[in-house]
DNA sequence: AAAAATACCATAAAATCCCAAAAAATTCTT
DNA sequence: AAGAATTTTTTGGGATTTTATGGTATTTTT
């Protein structure tokens, strides 16, 4: 099973972008990057996606490759495999961490989520997001009252009962 | 089938953060890495989820890759999906045991649960719980209390009978 | 030249490692 | 079965390393 990110926290980001990538997570992207080895400056793939989406998506080397074989497959010319392009392929900015453990953001990307002094970060699954901690706290704050609304003993676990998902 | 964890205690907990891992749970983490061989600190993960949940529960690698492996079952970008990995991949903190027998808590956690000096422990099947040793009494008083209520011959054992466990 | 991106250096806070001694549980011996 | 010896567990403190963050200088791009 490939490797997971887990955990979450908030960072400070500095007038210039630069970001600190939680260790934890430095952890998966250099173990996730085949071409990484210490010294190096480990890679991955930021996708940013269309104006909707209002977070980073951080792929690792491995995890992007992964869609890429996918995309690979789909038949050229069609519908899925084009918008998928667009996604993965033109709306993604590939870097890398540099020495002290941090990223630098592009005023691009910064403005695109609007994140100025602070950015929160999360994992989720195979990629990790990075978000505005308002935008994320509004979000986690529908989940939670979605939640609240369930049967009083209901507990998330029984998603996983559930065949196929929603 | 799975090892599980049985017992109960009360741990202190230092100003660092540091705990004892009783014992007895140790072995069953110790078994449930598929990693682990002696010498090596033997993983876990912590889940302490959102902001209603008032405890820690603690997962072995083995139980929290099977709840992975379903969460990848689940269709991507459904309700389903992203609150379970919001809460087993973002509010969750992958961690050690050390040499000591210990486990560090970090502040954050500590803050969540509301624990200073002391930690209580307590086995639930394939995870364990750490609680704060007051909410955890109110918490065992109030089962009590409903238990008290039923009639004077119910048995806990008769949920045994229910179909799925309602 | 101005702006942006990159490299280099520096530091406080936090997490980790290492050593050591009580306390408790287990085994051994008589 | 009781006491002695040994091992395991629990707990404490200091030293070291890593992390997160800030600043300045240098290079590259426009």
């Amino acid at each position: 099973m490939a490797r997971r990110f887990r955990g979450e926290g908030l960072q400070k980001v500095d007038a210039k972008g630069r970001v600190s990538i939680p260790a934890l997570f430095r952890r998966v992207i250099e173990a996730c990057d085949p071409n990484w080895c210490d010294g190096l400056p480990p890679e991955l793939v930021i996708v940013y996606g269309d104006s909707r989406r209002n977070f980073l998506e951080c792929y690792t080397i491995e995890a992007i490759q992964e869609v890429d074989r996918k995309i690979d497959q789909l038949a050229r010319g069609s519908l899925g495999r084009k918008t998928l392009e667009r996604l993965f392929h033109g709306q993604s900015f590939p870097t890398s961490i540099d020495d002290t453990g941090r990223l630098v953001l592009p005023a691009r990307l910064r403005q695109k989520i609007n994140i100025e002094k602070e950015a929160y970060f999360i994992a989720a699954g195979d990629t990790f997001q990075i978000w505005n901690p308002e935008t994320y706290e509004a979000d986690q704050t529908k989940i939670e009252q979605w939640l609240h609304e369930q049967p009083e003993d209901f507990d998330p676990l029984s998603f996983l009962d559930e065949d196929g998902g929603a």
